[in-house]
DNA sequence: AATTCTATCAACCGCCAAGTC
DNA sequence: CGACTTGGCGGTTGATAGAAT
């Protein structure tokens, strides 16, 4: 659950991760894709490795997760899947939508394990599925979704949770359907969903994903909509019903978190990078850009490490 | 009320396969 | 072909809450 937080030798941070890192994570996935896990967290202002950020988004930040209660038709896949095929859990969790692959692991480990020996020993499924024996789980599962309210943005929790006991209030049901719908779209491309230019076609996003964590005024972009043209769908389907109002950046403008700056990318013009931001990029202090042009943050393979998505959009 | 036990699950670790040079 | 890098996977750990004693 949770981790005491420390540092590893590199002085790379462990444990829990905290409300802050999740949304300088949220940002910069949603922003500029996950093009290098190793070399995000730089870029991102995190002082993590690349693994944990990739953990931490695969598991926990990712769109259209879905966590709460299993559904019967869900654990019962579960149970068919691990007799056929044993533990092979990304395949698994790749059947079931919204579920991740660590999340169905525990799951197998805490419950179905057991009901299964139990069935293997005769004693009847239904005895041991009560309702009774759910209850300390669901308290559990209602204090761990409040610890999401008060951690992230209280709308932003809705997405990672889009199941029926959390909705509240008629603006719930319009994002459970958009959960569904951009399920379905990650499920047509689920084979491929990180090697496509993550953002050429956002369909699979749910659109509250992309709403919610900007609506704190504290963490939108004056130039939020030019930011994310490039890829059209934003701004055709799903920012233009959005208010925002301005603020210093989408992540948070300090040195620390160095953002790919447009000088970096221009020599190809009209490719991922030197579209809107470069059109307009006065609002980057100068000092933010600065230690971007450090050759510290330069791979020695950036062109080609930070351009997978040029050919998708030329 | 205090202590111990148990269940849960986020996160870490090590290994492996694929890709690149 | 081998070395290296990176992403992905599955096993495991450990902190915490709640139940039991």
């Amino acid at each position: 659950m949770v981790r005491t937080p420390s540092c590893d030798k590199n002085g790379l941070k462990k444990g829990t991760w905290t409300a802050e890192e999740d949304r300088k994570l949220t940002a910069y996935v949603t922003r500029y894709g996950c093009w290098n896990w190793r070399q995000l967290p730089k870029f991102a202002g995190l002082s993590r490795c690349g693994k944990s950020c990739r953990l931490r988004w695969m598991n926990y930040l990712r769109p259209n997760i879905k966590r709460g209660n299993y559904s019967k038709e869900e654990e019962d896949t579960i149970i068919e899947l691990h007799e056929s095929m044993g533990n092979r859990w990304s395949v698994i969790a790749a059947r079931l939508p919204g579920r991740t692959d660590n999340e169905i692991k525990n799951h197998w480990h805490t419950n179905l394990k057991k009901r299964v020996l139990e069935q293997q020993n005769s004693v009847p499924h239904e005895e041991k599925h009560s309702s009774n024996n759910l209850a300390p789980r669901e308290k559990r599962q209602k204090r761990v979704k409040q610890q999401n309210n008060s951690l992230l943005n209280p709308t932003t929790s809705q997405i990672i949770d889009s199941s029926p006991s959390s909705s509240t209030g008629s603006s719930s049901i319009s994002k459970d359907t958009a959960v569904a719908t951009s399920t379905e779209a990650y499920e047509e491309t689920s084979d491929s969903f990180w090697t496509q230019p993550f953002l050429t076609d956002c369909s699979f996003v749910s659109s509250d994903f992309l709403e919610q964590p900007f609506v704190d005024p504290e963490y939108i972009s004056p130039v939020f909509d030019e930011i994310f043209c490039p890829y059209g769908l934003y701004e055709e389907n799903i920012i233009t019903s959005n208010n925002l109002s301005p603020t210093q950046n989408i992540i948070d403008g300090s040195p620390s978190s160095p953002q790919p700056s447009s000088s970096e990318f221009s020599s190809s013009s009209g490719n991922f990078w030197t579209q809107p931001f470069s059109a307009d990029n006065s609002f980057i202090p100068n000092d933010f850009l600065e230690p971007f042009m450090d050759t510290e943050y330069l791979s020695p393979v950036f062109d080609e490490v930070l351009c997978p998505y040029e050919e998708g959009l030329n």
